[in-house]
DNA sequence: TATGAATGAGTCTTCATTCAT
DNA sequence: AATGAATGAAGACTCATTCAT
């Protein structure tokens, strides 16, 4: 009947925060799919309209949902190496190895967002070009090259194009059984694969 | 009331025939996002039910027109370098063309997979063909390897792994336009950064 | 692509026959519930269409066929006892078996058409009011009565209700097990009521 | 765009009530024959969509009118005779008008069972109402007898069941309008008969 | 007369969005 | 700002009926 403040402000949190970790905490468990904004609303203890008042629609919410789910995702991932130190063979496997991890922890939102292309327009929109781990890679890998430590004229975006492939493939092979490699080759000979290629 | 033999033999068609095609071109220009089965039949130029005297469900048509559309395809795609001839820079081109173009045809079956996965159990056979490929190549780079064309010690099974993996990733590029990378590197770089590696 | 006579004339039987006794075979088996057209033509052996060249409906035809099924099934129960033969109570008994088991017999395909009224209107109308079981109940009684066999005065009309209300009720119990008497009555404590009433 | 308190409230009743009794009227005018989600909502002059706002199902919707009609025109029904109180021609004929105006109200139960075998479920109480005046009936009739209202050994369960199935074939007599007695029998005369036989 | 592919209105159900309170 | 009941346009699928052959 009148206006409740309720769940919203419990904890000094805006609807609008609310309804993107609740939102978030439902594409990290069950991924985009059959999640209505009445589901939602239910979820965040929040009238069903409330959404509107703080999104343009739906798809503006899922995509920040989406976005958040990421970011949160990579920051639990641990550190990226420092350019310069270490080996580069061992960076590239931390790398490989964080690449691998995000992909499959993200795949699932992602995969049922096929369906709904407006999310991910939105999420284009809303998500600023830098800060993800392909980015990153690239950035390592350029500075690798600038301390000499990779060969000058050496191709690292495509190396770095290489790498994020190899995520999203490996990440395809789960949802579909049937198309992965039979005998994924491991990470080491990747890494040698991308540093010293197959030529004589 | 209505005509009898309309759209379906205007040009000695079966109706089988023509909704698979119908289907299969608005895979090929929209996905199978918001194919709906009314807009299939229109499409097509007939009732809404005669799916329903051809197919058992939407899945097996949608199913149906993918397969199709990835024969169709792939019978386009030409025939694949042999060992030993030519240059193995050339050949990985090729190669790269083919998985490229292959992949592209496959990604729509992707998007149908998020909310209809049942389309999955019939789509059995594209897998078989995708993994084709990667045997395929697999087959020739160790040929080439064998040939002295490539280095003895080479890791030709990660490579084989980049190659597919990067073909994953361009076609998630453009069911996700969004995620891609901004500028993806050129195919020559690709095969460079496969042939030589990064490392000094 | 030409006229058929096929299954049809096989046996030299009239499609119409042929059609009211494939119906009346599934109703025996299913009850009416989800006999579709097709499913008839295809039970049939015969086309889709060829039902309207013989019936104004589908309705006719069900209903016909539901006739049948009455005949058949009663013709199937046996003898009714003749006036003045043996005894009245032991025919009243042998009236009371036959009632039953036809109401057994029926039940199921009356049930199912309880959401198909048209059908029933059909029934009555083709259905000529002679021969069924609850009018050669009630001649049975009253030439008995004309016999002496029974008060002059009795209600004979209102005992064959009762008997056939039974005879209803028990089939209702089957339907519904929860409405059904928990202990019903013997045949012969039926028959002894009817005969002698509970006055003093 | 459209109106939000619409009819739900023009009279201050919930939209669950009145779907509720829009449905019970639809039954008592039509039985639950042809009555379809949409005409049940353009008769409450409401969307379509309401049902699902406030009931599970069509099923669970038409059930529980199908109980508010029962319990409407139960409560009008009156009292049942007292044993040893006034004539038992009289109070049998009190208690065969009470069974026949019960069971008309339970026959588009009957009806809706056919095709939403569901119903049956959620609907339970209703036989136990029916069951309620069959055992209030035997125990009349039992009492009537230790007063010795009724002929000591007379058979009063087997009465009781001819009544109770005299008012279930008078039910269907009205689902089924032409399959019953064409001159059915007065309510005397069933009493008459279940008083005093047909025998001599 | 028989065929059977085509028709299309109709079924129940879902869910993003609106708006009076 | 928040509420949440009401909206109504889809959605996939069914099936009695028609009609060119």
């Amino acid at each position: 009947m009148s206006p409740r403040k309720a769940a919203a402000q419990r904890d000094g949190q805006s609807l609008h925060d609310l309804l993107v970790e609740t939102a978030q905490k439902m594409i990290a468990t069950h991924g985009t799919t059959g999640m209505t904004v009445r589901e939602i609303a239910r979820m965040a203890g929040v009238a069903d309209g409330v959404l509107y008042n703080h999104f343009s629609d739906k798809e503006e919410l899922v995509a920040r949902a989406l976005l958040e789910h990421v970011r949160t995702t990579e920051a639990e991932l641990g550190e990226l190496p420092v350019p310069g130190e270490g080996t580069v063979a061992g960076n590239l496997h931390r790398h490989l190895e964080f690449g691998l991890a995000l992909h499959k922890v993200i795949a699932p939102a992602f995969r049922s967002l096929a369906t709904q292309p407006g999310v991910l327009e939105r999420f284009g929109e809303i998500s600023e070009r830098s800060g993800y781990w392909r980015d990153r890679l690239v950035t390592y890998l350029k500075e690798e090259r600038a301390l000499g430590r990779l060969r000058q004229e050496s191709e690292v975006d495509a190396a770095a194009a290489l790498l994020v492939g190899y995520c999203h493939a490996s990440v395809m092979a789960e949802v579909f059984p049937h198309t992965g490699p039979l005998d994924p080759p491991s990470a080491d000979a990747i890494v040698e694969a991308v540093l010293h290629g197959i030529a004589p």
